[in-house]
RNA sequence: GGCCCCAUCGUCUAAUGGUUAGGACACCGGGUUUUCAUCCCGGCAACCGGGGUUCGAAUCCCCGUGGGGUCACCA
């Protein structure tokens, strides 16, 4: 079956792990059957709308790469695909439940509809709107001067239904309630007017997250109001937060998706790590391409309870996807990551920097902290050598000499890794010292760095004159 | 409080009635001529509790417990 999925967020902000999770799962569903996955803007709550967040999101599934066939931007045989822009289609469906006697103008304030809720609650009851239902309630071909909220009479059972990814799950009938249609400033809630974009959308799946959960039995009696088939439905559970007790939210700090694309998170790695967070194949595989995902991903896999989110795994994930790049991928990727001093040097010798730490590189943005003594002569930290659990054990005229020394054999040396590693390994020997003390004495000397590369290699890079440069400077200041 | 969902190492998870409960991240050791990283090897570490059903239960059922969601003119 060629499945028609949608996301539907609405621009009330940036798109968090947790939403662009449920995001994906749709559109692994979409592609894997070779389907059509629609972008839907759900922009019925002008209260909450922010301004600029429908080209956030836009932002953040493309740089994902989680593109839609038909929806906001593109368009497509339903649109509009902006729900504000649909107004006219919910009044009449609207209209048709009126008129069967399954709608009802909701003649409370909202102030009076809060005491009933504030009575419910002190007699610890559910809160529900049926029971103040007014007589009026329901009549066939009622009036609604549209001033009103709208609501849906509902008619109370208890429901057991399928759920692609929780299995068979049931309600009773006290989940049954008259929910509103429209309401009073004329915009259409959630709740109604999903059900007719979908029915119209032809989407063939409803995936969404686990808050709705509770909803689904209302649906259930609204799509058979409406006497229309209800599609396929999944709900995924949350991402947790670090605590692992609430979902992630903005409330408490969920980053927004694009915040990873600065800090040079590839987005390969956040699909990889997204689609994992609560799926697997059965296999022993934990990381996946795209292309895999649209193979291998299904509903029926993923896991029903909550999976919080783990910073540490996602940067591994990442680390692994960086090292998987070939040398100019990742240079293009990189580009924008470099420090400022590296604008003077020219491609082929960043992307012989990058070939030298690509390994011990987790996220783009640590580049600069990685490279920054290829580009500019760093200042000489005598803490290293101090603070060296070999190095300061020595003479300070025994430090001078091996560097003398160093200088020397390097002096000698065309700068080819092979000929520095023979020197240097020849070096060993004629100075009877450990690899411990004179590679570290030159390594610091020559980058002033806690950490970096592999000697040979970095000496190549730097290139003599650099090396012999910096071996002076760290002699002078001994 | 009603309704609903969930429950395996610290974390993400495998197991579909029979396994010494497996893998990965993290952590801790060891190795790969310095450091950091990679890679390799090893270690630590879990079936929420109680009852059933069964020859046999992490797995099925019931009852607890714990966590979560929902009960908006938000989505």
């Amino acid at each position: 079956m060629k499945a028609r999925t949608r996301f539907a967020p609405s621009p009330t902000g940036y798109l968090h792990v947790g939403g662009v999770r449920t995001a994906l799962f749709a559109w692994l569903i979409a592609r894997q059957t070779g389907g059509t996955f629609i972008l839907r803007l759900e922009d019925t709550d002008k209260a909450r709308e922010v301004e600029g967040s429908d080209k956030h999101i836009t932002d953040s599934l493309r740089w994902l790469g989680l593109d839609w066939d038909e929806g906001v931007d593109v368009g497509g045989p339903y649109a509009p695909y902006k729900q504000s822009e649909r107004l006219d289609i919910y009044k009449e469906w609207a209209q048709k439940l009126l008129e069967k006697g399954r709608a009802y103008a909701d003649p409370y304030t909202p102030e009076e509809v809060n005491v009933f809720r504030g009575q419910a609650k002190a007699a610890k009851r559910p809160f529900l709107f049926r029971n103040h239902r007014p007589e009026s309630a329901g009549q066939r071909a009622a009036v609604w001067d549209g001033t009103q909220p709208l609501r849906f009479k509902s008619e109370p059972k208890a429901y057991s239904w399928h759920d692609e990814v929780m299995g068979d799950l049931s309600a009773s009938e006290e989940a049954i309630d008259d929910i509103i249609l429209i309401k009073s400033d004329g915009y259409p809630t959630y709740n109604f007017c999903h059900i007719i974009d979908d029915l119209l959308m032809q989407c063939t799946h409803v995936i969404r997250s686990q808050e709705f959960i509770a909803s689904v039995p209302k649906f259930l009696n609204l799509y058979e109001a409406l006497e229309i088939e209800k599609p396929l439905l999944a709900t995924v559970p949350f991402v947790m937060g670090l605590d692992g007790k609430k979902k992630l939210s903005k409330r408490d700090g969920a980053k927004d998706i694009l915040d990873y694309a600065r800090e040079g998170y590839l987005p390969e790695s956040l699909v990889s790590f997204m689609a994992t967070l609560g799926w697997n194949d059965g296999t022993e595989q934990e990381i996946f391409t795209i292309r895999e995902l649209m193979e291998k991903f299904s509903l029926d896999r993923v896991q029903r309870g909550g999976a919080r989110f783990d910073q540490q795994r996602l940067l591994w994930v990442n680390g692994h996807f960086i090292r998987e790049l070939p040398i100019d991928e990742l240079y293009d990727r990189s580009k924008d990551f470099w420090p400022p001093e590296a604008t003077k040097y020219d491609e082929a010798y960043k992307k012989s920097v990058l070939a030298i730490i690509q390994e011990r590189l987790k996220y783009l943005a640590e580049l600069p902290h990685l490279t920054g003594f290829f580009f500019t002569d760093p200042p000489v930290n005598p803490e290293l050598v101090s603070s060296h659990k070999q190095l300061k054990k020595l003479e300070k005229n025994q430090i001078k000499q091996l560097l003398e020394q160093s200088k020397a054999a390097l002096t000698a040396s065309d700068f080819s890794i092979q000929d520095l590693t023979t020197r240097l390994n020849q070096l060993l020997e004629s100075t009877g010292q450990k690899p411990a003390i004179l590679f570290s004495l030159v390594r610091i000397a020559t980058t002033q760095a806690p950490a970096s590369p592999g000697l040979a290699d970095t000496l190549a890079v730097l290139g003599r004159e650099v090396s012999l440069r910096r071996i002076d400077i760290a002699l002078k200041t001994l």
